[in-house]
RNA sequence: GCCCGGAUGGCGAAACUGGCAGACGCACGGGACUUAAAAUCCCGGGUCCGUAACAGGACGUGACGGUUCGAUUCCGUCUCCGGGCACCA
């Protein structure tokens, strides 16, 4: 110990000197490769622990010193409760800022990715979290992204990988497209600013709809998540039961057919259907104006303002248009030919594209007739019990709990089951079906950029659509390649990457240049980390099996839907494959509150960030930890108080101080407990605190994840001991006690402190490993309690009492108090309630 | 518009199952130590009324109402703040 190696001076032993401390162990740690390397291990309990990998961007911030602090905290308090526990990191690093930086700075992505990663792992060290380097995975290396090739040739196999001409989002700043996910109310999720284009172009898509339903089933299973994902994602998959109807057009539209077949949840109002809205492009509208040129002017007229509005920066619902066709279709249900418009308002990519319009009973279809004169039919009553009074209800009335009229043989039936009648008729006649209907779109993959994992296709004139061979892959990035914005991949201009061979009959061929969202990337990284060398497969399915699912993941909710849907999705892929056996990847999901500072998020554009390295350099990595931790409990947003944090320094002193006034020298057996009935009352308060301390600080972490309570809990005991020191001496063995137990209590929250303090009390053995302290009840246990006496609810007195007090005993003590006797003389006591250990209330009039 | 959170001292927060509101920390005030400062150690702080000082009293967890012996906690209505979704038929 440096201690020993030379005298200190008395001003140095004063203070904790976090960094020279910190220096040490962060030493003796990196000297330990094997410290937190995890094995599978078939007998020993796991537990997984994982926080999302960075970005890496060149710096940590402060978000992401809470949720590892949070993390590590987590993986070694089960440490030192027996677990085996896997805590590995890594990094996210395909994506568009490597590129942007590749444009400014004039260095390859390559390069400014790795040189950010060194960086940043370093900062992850001198913070001291314990990860399992071992597993590290990069996701823009061959050895890591050869395996996101290799599922998307397996998911081609499957039929889920496939490619299609259609309307895609585009952001003009980033010059490629974006997944419907990544379009954030009509922008870009990066650029908030810039509303999204609709391009054509084809692109490669992943099924997710085909476990659509499954994926919103199994939401059910998730009990261990944030109710609020949950929920997020229910709404995003957006599942709903309807019936599809066609309305015959009498054969008078051109190839796209002669019935329109439209979506509705509510066919139980279809009597009132009085027109039939099409979205602007819908097929049958496509039809319609190749022979109509009046009608086509007015259709782009409509497609026009439309854009403009969206671009204008209108968000949700815009003014609803609409242009009559002129054409008649014919409701299956009555006969009757009813109206066919186009509107601004039907969406061409949810349900059919085509509505039937009831005004009386949908509010945007009453707001569009009230607009267009359009007739309102009222077909559905509000259930009334008295028949005679009943009133028309106020338009739109769109309750389901109501009944039929002027709707022929169904009137009288309820809504729901009119509807189930309803659409079983229209099957029965063969005009329609039940059906589901989801908002969830299959997920678009293809970017049109750099830096991202290549898309293992070729293009053969003769073949067509090829896939790479599995032994060829993986199909490897180049480097030197000069990055534009300009639009489309910078990879076809790249001959040697372009031009290649047909994998089917070896003539000459050109490669997709698009690359994979990154989103592929976080969709499987926490498997690899359970074999994250192997090269022969994606990894183990035998390690798979003992690591999953994921017990417990943290992170930022703003990846409730993108990254944790499309995880969601790759594992029951994967199962359906065979590759792994559980039908989701995570357990239990902890979405962390954001770091804010001065009522705003941390960002450059508001400059209220604070960096982690100064904050290291400053106050030291624990103090940085602790005060993430203390400052408010993890799932609620962090107001980063400079000062706050020269609380936290000052408390670490108060622990280093004890712990150097009450030296031990080495090699000491560790002390007896000590004895309660021999220690004097201030002592003995001591040792009670202490026992009480450890049960509070136990199930705050274990049970809530409520560490700032846990720290609280650590200093009062530390308040205790100062002042029991100032009351005379403490026996050697209580305060051995006390000096091993707050070691093993603040281990998992400030490592660096805990492993001085516990090196400071003579221990030679593995802190990480030690077993995590146990309370004794009896030690625990008040011997008098302080019981507050209310009159009328209201607090009168407080009697002291003890501990095994019976509830007479307490109620005596209680009506002896004086304050409680002057407040209760002259009245009539109605009712005395004696809540045992808690308080007691008389009741008087 | 719909869905989810949240609101407690000057500030961050605590009160876990309805039972002493404000633990713990910051900032602030006072004292000790010091030539002085820093550091450290100790003490005090919800508001208002009241008292020379004690005492004592009233009010108090966004607002209003309800249930209860008792409400920060449960119920209803509303306000404000944060987040998600955005015409999904």
């Amino acid at each position: 110990m440096p201690q020993e190696d030379q005298p200190v001076t008395a001003a140095r032993e004063e203070r904790y000197d976090a960094q020279r401390i910190e220096q040490k162990w962060a030493e003796r740690w990196q000297s330990d490769p094997s410290l937190y390397a995890a094995e599978a291990h078939p007998t020993k309990p796991k537990y997984y622990v994982l926080e999302m990998l960075p970005y890496p961007s060149g710096a940590l911030h402060m978000g992401h010193v809470r949720n590892y602090s949070i993390g590590d905290a987590l993986a070694r308090y089960m440490w030192m409760n027996g677990y085996n526990v896997l805590h590995p990191m890594g990094w996210d690093s395909f994506g568009l800022p490597a590129e942007n930086a590749a444009i400014k700075n004039n260095t390859p992505p390559k390069q400014w990715t790795l040189a950010n990663i060194a960086a940043m792992k370093l900062q992850m060290n001198r913070l001291g979290f314990a990860y399992d380097w071992s597993r590290e995975v990069t996701t823009c290396l061959p050895d890591y992204y050869r395996w996101n090739q290799w599922f998307f040739l397996k998911l081609y196999e499957a039929g889920l990988a496939y490619r299609k001409k259609s309307k895609v989002n585009w952001c003009p700043q980033c010059a490629t497209v974006l997944a419907n996910e990544q379009v954030v109310a009509g922008m870009c999720w990066r650029h908030e600013d810039q509303p999204v284009e609709q391009r054509e172009l084809e692109q490669w898509f992943l099924r997710i709809t085909k476990y659509a339903d499954e994926l919103l089933r199994d939401l059910e299973s998730l009990q261990e998540w944030p109710e609020k994902v949950r929920i997020m994602q229910q709404n995003w998959i957006g599942r709903s039961e309807g019936t599809l109807v066609d309305f015959d057009l009498g054969g008078t539209v051109g190839p796209a057919g002669s019935t329109i077949t439209v979506f509705t949840t509510r066919v139980d109002t279809i009597y009132g259907a009085t027109s039939v809205q099409l979205a602007p492009e819908h097929p049958i509208v496509c039809d319609m104006i190749a022979r109509d040129t009046d009608l086509r002017a007015k259709v782009e007229q409509l497609v026009a303002e439309q854009r403009k509005a969206k671009e204008a920066g209108d968000i949700g619902a815009i003014e609803k248009h609409g242009v009559f066709t002129g054409r008649y279709a014919k409701n299956p249900y009555n006969g009757e030919p009813v109206p066919v418009w186009v509107a601004n308002y039907i969406l061409i990519d949810y349900g059919t594209g085509a509505i039937m319009s009831v005004p009386a009973h949908d509010e945007r279809d009453y707001e569009f007739a009230m607009k267009y004169n359009l007739e309102i039919r009222l077909v559905i009553l509000p259930q009334s019990n008295d028949d005679e009074t009943m009133a028309e209800p106020a338009l739109p009335f769109t309750a389901m709990n109501a009944f039929l009229v002027n709707s022929g043989e169904f009137n009288g039936l309820t809504c729901a089951d009119a509807i189930k009648k309803m659409s079983a008729r229209a099957a029965e006649k063969g005009f329609g079906k039940p059906t589901v209907t989801f908002r969830i779109k299959d997920w678009g993959i293809s970017r049109q950029r750099y830096w991202g994992t290549p898309i293992p296709m070729v293009y053969c004139e003769k073949d067509g659509v090829v896939p790479v061979a599995e032994k060829d892959l993986p199909v490897i990035l180049p480097d030197n390649v000069p990055i534009t914005l300009a639009g489309g991949s910078p990879l076809m201009n790249v001959p040697q990457f372009l031009n290649t061979t047909c994998p089917k009959c070896g003539g000459p061929a050109r490669r997709e240049t698009d690359t994979m969202d990154t989103f592929v990337d976080s969709s499987w990284y926490f498997y690899r980390y359970a074999d994250a060398h192997n090269d022969k497969a994606p990894f183990d399915s035998a390690k798979i099996a003992y690591w999953f699912p994921i017990d417990q993941y943290i992170g930022g909710v703003e990846h409730a839907i993108l990254h944790l849907i499309y995880s969601r999705f790759w594992t029951k892929f994967m199962r359906d494959m065979g590759l792994v056996k559980n039908d989701e990847p995570i357990a239990r999901l902890f979405t962390q509150g954001m770091v804010i500072k001065n009522g705003a998020k941390m960002s450059k554009s508001m400059g209220n960030v604070v960096s982690p390295d100064e904050m290291v350099a400053r106050y030291g990595a624990d103090a940085a930890r602790l005060y993430s931790l203390f400052a408010a409990p993890p799932d609620r947003d962090l107001d980063w108080q400079e000062s706050g944090i020269d609380g936290i320094q000052r408390f670490m002193g108060r622990v280093y101080r004890f712990y150097l006034r009450n030296p031990v020298e080495t090699g000491l057996a560790p002390s007896p407990p000590a004895q309660s009935q021999t220690l004097s009352p201030k002592a003995r308060d001591l040792q009670r605190k202490l026992h009480q301390t450890i049960k509070r600080v136990s199930d705050d972490f274990q049970g809530r994840w409520h560490f700032n309570t846990c720290i609280a809990a650590i200093m009062e005991l530390v308040n205790e001991i100062y002042g029991a020191e100032s009351a005379g001496k403490i026996p050697a063995s209580l305060i051995a006690d006390v000096r091993r137990n707050i070691a093993l209590m603040l281990a998992p929250m400030a490592p660096y402190l805990a492993h001085e303090l516990w090196e400071m009390t003579g221990e030679t053995g593995n802190l990480l490993k030690s077993p995590w302290p146990k309370y004794d009840p009896a030690l625990a246990a008040e011997d008098e309690i302080e019981i507050p006496v209310q009159v009328n609810g209201k607090l009168r007195g407080l009697v002291v009492v003890p501990a095994s007090a019976t509830n007479d005993q307490v109620e005596q003590a209680a009506l002896a108090d004086e304050k409680v006797k002057a407040a209760i003389t002259g009245k009539q006591i109605v009712k005395k309630i004696v809540v045992p250990n808690k308080l007691v209330n008389i009741v008087v009039r």
